[in-house]
DNA sequence: TCAAAAGTGTTTGCTATACACCCATGA
DNA sequence: TCATGGGTGTATAGCAAACACTTTTGA
């Protein structure tokens, strides 16, 4: 960022590494993700993940969250290291490892912050990407596969609602994970046998017809793992 | 390596990139892994996971495969990118962040190559490990973790098996695996089923009672997910 | 009173587990 | 013929999937 004219010296080659970060919310009843428009070369004018170099005495984590946060306005979400992506000549400037993250944010507690240090920001649905810097849509590719294979296992979907929700609503996020229709009283058996919902003694009034019951999670941070 | 007087020297600082392998075995009916004596400062004389630094022009598995040659004298063993870890301070030095990989091998595939850069390489339990050089306890920790879950829902655990073994062979391997007795008509039951194994006619002698069957693996190379 | 979504149990098939005896061999 | 590990089937319980009607509300 600052451009004095100190340089850093190493008796051999070093790479450079970044963090890079997928973020998942859902919205308009699809699977979205967040990108950056990117201001300079290379690419500059391309779509990109949120991402930058990282500071030398900065954690892995903390440069992830520090991204995600710089270009959201929100800390706090739920962030997972994905996978290390470093072949050769995937950034054209110099040799760069990429350690990307996956998170998932709860659709409305995001407001994208204007401006900053990328040209613009924006949601787009995983089924309608634009063409993507680097090797970003593989990085995509892998975080979905990952975040697919854990709603078999674990409960991290969860971290896609908001604080209050319906029944209802959890069913249809997962509707619209998996892409298929679920029934309704097995879905609602299972996630009631988790433990992990609470009623919030408040009624959802939404139209003419039977209010639904409110519910929070008990313990929001938790993800746990099933069977 | 060479210790020309060259430099190479950035705008910005970057931290070295290193590839570090966990390699378990069973041998002696028991979970083991790789480790070597450190030759040189930092730790010296202490035993550590077999690993280096990256070449600016190598890929990443590239590089991990590379130390896991030079140590063992083996190629083509199942090699998988386990996890990053880049804490500031892990390494005395400088910034180091070192991208983990876990391999399995089987057992009698491994002589230990003597001398070399290394100043001695063996086999540790994992239940009687010495103390260990930078953060490699938590590495290894986390590949153990990978493994141990990974047995539920794929057929990795093939991977320790040698050319052709028996079904009571594969049967005390998943028992050392888990620590626990398994049913003997259910494990064949369900190893058969997976279609993965097929008869070489040949019949293991063994001893004073009925021989044994000899299976190999259809696809050596193939690890399936289960379910 | 009608339309619309919320809420509620039971049956059925499948998969995982428990369990005990005969077989083939070498000594 | 005996000791040793190899090889085989069935019954049962627990879980996942299919399935339809009643309740509550606002208009």
């Amino acid at each position: 960022m600052s451009s004095a004219a100190t340089t850093f010296c190493y008796a051999y080659p070093h790479p450079a590494v970044t963090t890079d970060v997928v973020l998942f919310t859902i919205s308009d009843e699809q699977l979205q993700l967040l990108l950056i428009r990117r201001g300079r070369d290379p690419f500059a004018g391309q779509w990109a993940l949120p991402g930058g170099f990282l500071d030398i005495d900065e954690d892995l984590d903390r440069c992830a969250e520090r991204e995600l946060e710089e270009e959201t306005g929100v800390s706090g979400l739920y962030l997972e290291q994905l996978y290390t992506f470093g072949k050769t000549g995937r950034d054209p400037r110099e040799r760069v490892i990429s350690v990307a993250y996956f998170a998932l944010a709860p659709s409305e507690r995001i407001r994208l912050r204007a401006g900053d240090d990328a040209a613009d920001a924006a949601w787009f649905p995983l089924t309608d990407l634009p063409q993507l810097a680097f090797d970003h849509a593989e990085i995509i590719r892998t975080a979905h596969q990952r975040l697919v294979a854990k709603l078999d296992y674990s409960t991290i979907a969860f971290q896609f609602l908001p604080e209050t929700f319906t029944l209802a609503e959890l069913q249809r996020l997962y509707e619209i994970l998996v892409d298929a229709p679920i029934d309704k009283r097995n879905f609602r058996r299972w996630a009631l046998a988790l433990g992990q919902l609470e009623e919030t003694g408040e009624l959802h009034r939404r139209g003419s017809h039977r209010p639904a019951r409110v519910y929070r999670l008990s313990d929001r941070e938790r993800v746990t793992y099933l069977k």
